[in-house]
DNA sequence: GCCGTTTTCGGCCCGACTGTTTTCAGTCG
């Protein structure tokens, strides 16, 4: 038995039972249980006594028995047939959980968007109790926009697709060479589907290959060439894997990778050459095709530099060759200034985080756990802060070829004001400051709060500035070109958030921040060792805003970062 | 449903927010 299925079972009889408005307690269960299975290496095999985990006990156990020993389960069966497949994309629609939907069904047999629209328009909803006349307008009006929710996926959701067929491909023995293309390996925010590019001698096997192992629900096509299906995910993705020769890799990826826009123009620029691009290769003048061992003898070919995928957008790029130089990459970052411990909500200690991040190579960081008003993520009283700045210091003792910072995430509380004086601020090597609290607030608010964190001396960041959630939330609305000024004005740094849920700020600010000359830091907001990995993505997200290196603040030397976080004290 | 124990039942993160209510349930993060 396939772990993934067990995982998958386990949440699916979660969100079925939350249909029901069971106890909340009873679902998360569920839920916790399957990500014990989750967390846990080992495979189903090895695991010998499985209610030994912490998570599950005898009902969750019971399930995967059942499903080990019939191959399915009677439990999910049994809730599949009492709850409507139609619910279940309701869950989604703002303000409407379990235990409401639940209501709907029982009181007015909504199964459906269409059929709780209909309910809605004859004005059922508002007379169940619990529900009135606002809850109903605000339903009507989020099953609007509701059937294009689903059409593009968020690059945080993709992302996890993308590592697990990643990790499957990898296990094709079959597979010479292979690469995620489209516009995720553009790291869009949001995209429609995801194109793989496998290179490969023996096409066929390899697709009954990957038509066995995938979770599929839905084969669209399957050939030699390309396999397309629907992955059964928690929101269905279309996933098109192309299969060439290895002598085409490189055109293919670079084919398949487009933009659109961006292969016009190189088709263009081909053809002023006398050549023709194809996804295959390049067609001489002569008629023979030439093909390329890489993407860089690809782009060397025409006369070009590498052009990464993130900038291969408009077209534009082709006459932007001077400035690829001055991108950011990876291997420039030298800091991270954003992350938890255990000290609030983060999973790991001051120590790990801190030899976390010199294995990383990098010269320095800044611990910057949540401050007190924050009590869901445990935020720091300023007499914890000062007892954990003692461990920090104690850590660069250990270390003397790297340096850690003491400093916070410090809330700007709703009123205005700031979550620790200035008398505790003074002691900190840096602070960050963010809002957490009452997105809802009319712009003016929101900029009086900005305004105060912007201009306090002792305030060095603003994270995560405009407060969004790719694909699920707005934020909270700032007027970005006056935060920018002030940024400028204060000689503040803003944040790129590198986390993919956030990707804040996002390239318009960012293009017009640089404008401005504003400080912009890639950070992590990490809350485990693992998440400081997303800064592959944040330093690639910069590049998509052509952002220079020499305004990234963690590209700069531990002695810059330094005197410039010392120059208002 | 799971866990842990002052061992078989009460707590599970918990407080803000919203829209209902008229003291609170449901949702959300």
């Amino acid at each position: 038995m396939n772990k993934k299925i067990v995982i998958k079972t386990l949440e699916k009889i979660a969100l079925l039972l939350e249909l029901q408005g069971e106890n909340p307690f009873k679902v998360s269960a569920f839920r916790k249980a399957a990500n014990a299975l989750e967390l846990d290496e080992r495979s189903l095999n090895e695991i010998e006594d499985i209610t030994k985990l912490k998570g599950i006990g005898k009902g969750t156990a019971a399930v995967i028995h059942d499903l080990i020993e019939t191959g399915q389960s009677s439990q999910l069966k049994e809730l599949e047939d009492a709850v409507p497949k139609g619910l279940i994309p309701l869950l989604k629609l703002p303000g409407l959980g379990g235990k409401k939907l639940a209501k709907l069904y029982s009181e007015l047999g909504v199964d459906s968007a269409e059929s709780l629209k209909a309910a809605c328009e004859a004005h059922q909803v508002q007379k169940l109790s619990g529900f009135g006349a606002k809850t109903e307008e605000k339903i009507m009006k989020e099953l609007e926009h509701f059937g294009e929710r689903s059409e593009r996926l968020p690059i945080w959701y993709l992302q996890q697709i993308v590592a697990e067929v990643n990790e499957l491909l990898n296990r094709i023995p079959e597979i010479q060479k292979f690469s995620v293309a489209g516009s995720f390996r553009r790291v869009s925010e949001m995209s429609k589907d995801i194109d793989f590019i496998v290179a490969t001698e023996q096409p066929s096997e390899v697709k009954d290959q990957l038509l066995k192992q995938l979770v599929i629900k839905e084969v669209v096509a399957a050939g030699d060439t390309k396999v397309s299906v629907v992955l059964d995910a928690e929101d269905p993705v279309s996933v098109d894997f192309r299969l060439v020769a290895l002598h085409e890799y490189a055109t293919a990826l670079h084919h398949f990778t487009g933009s659109k826009d961006h292969n016009v123009r190189m088709r263009q620029l081909a053809k002023e050459q006398g050549k023709k691009i194809s996804e295959y290769g390049v067609e001489q003048p002569d008629g023979s095709i030439h093909t390329f061992e890489s993407e860089e003898e690809f782009f060397a070919h025409f006369d070009l530099p590498f052009i990464p995928p993130t900038v291969r957008e408009s077209g534009k790029e082709l006459e932007r060759l001077d400035e690829l130089e001055e991108l950011v990459s990876l291997d420039q970052i030298v800091a991270d200034l954003h992350m938890h411990t255990t000290w609030s909500d983060g999973a790991h200690t001051v120590k790990e985080m801190g030899e976390a991040l010199i294995q990383r190579g990098y010269t320095h960081g800044v611990i910057t756990d949540h401050s007190q008003y924050l009590k869901v993520a445990n935020g720091l009283t300023p007499e914890r802060l000062q007892k954990q700045r003692i461990e920090i210091y104690e850590f660069n003792e250990a270390h003397p070829e790297f340096r850690l910072f003491a400093g916070t995430e410090m809330d700007i509380l709703p009123n205005g004001t700031l979550d620790f004086e200035n008398e505790v601020l003074k002691e900190l090597d840096f602070v960050i400051a963010s809002i957490h609290s009452s997105f809802s607030q009319p712009q003016e608010t929101i900029m009086e709060r900005l305004h105060t964190a912007a201009q306090n001396p002792y305030v060095h960041m603003i994270a995560h500035p405009t407060g969004r959630i790719i694909g699920q939330r707005e934020g909270y609305n700032p007027d970005m070109p006056q935060l920018i000024k002030w940024a400028a004005e204060f000689g503040k740094i803003l944040e790129l958030n590198a986390s993919p849920y956030r990707l804040d700020l996002c390239i318009e600010h960012l293009m017009m921040a640089m404008e401005w000359n504003v400080p912009i830091a890639i950070n992590t907001d990490a809350h485990a060792i693992e998440q400081l990995d997303v800064m592959e993505i944040g330093t690639k997200y910069a590049q998509k805003a052509w952002l220079k290196k020499e305004l990234i603040v963690n590209t700069w030397s531990l002695d810059k970062f330094e005197t410039f976080i010392k120059k208002n004290k």
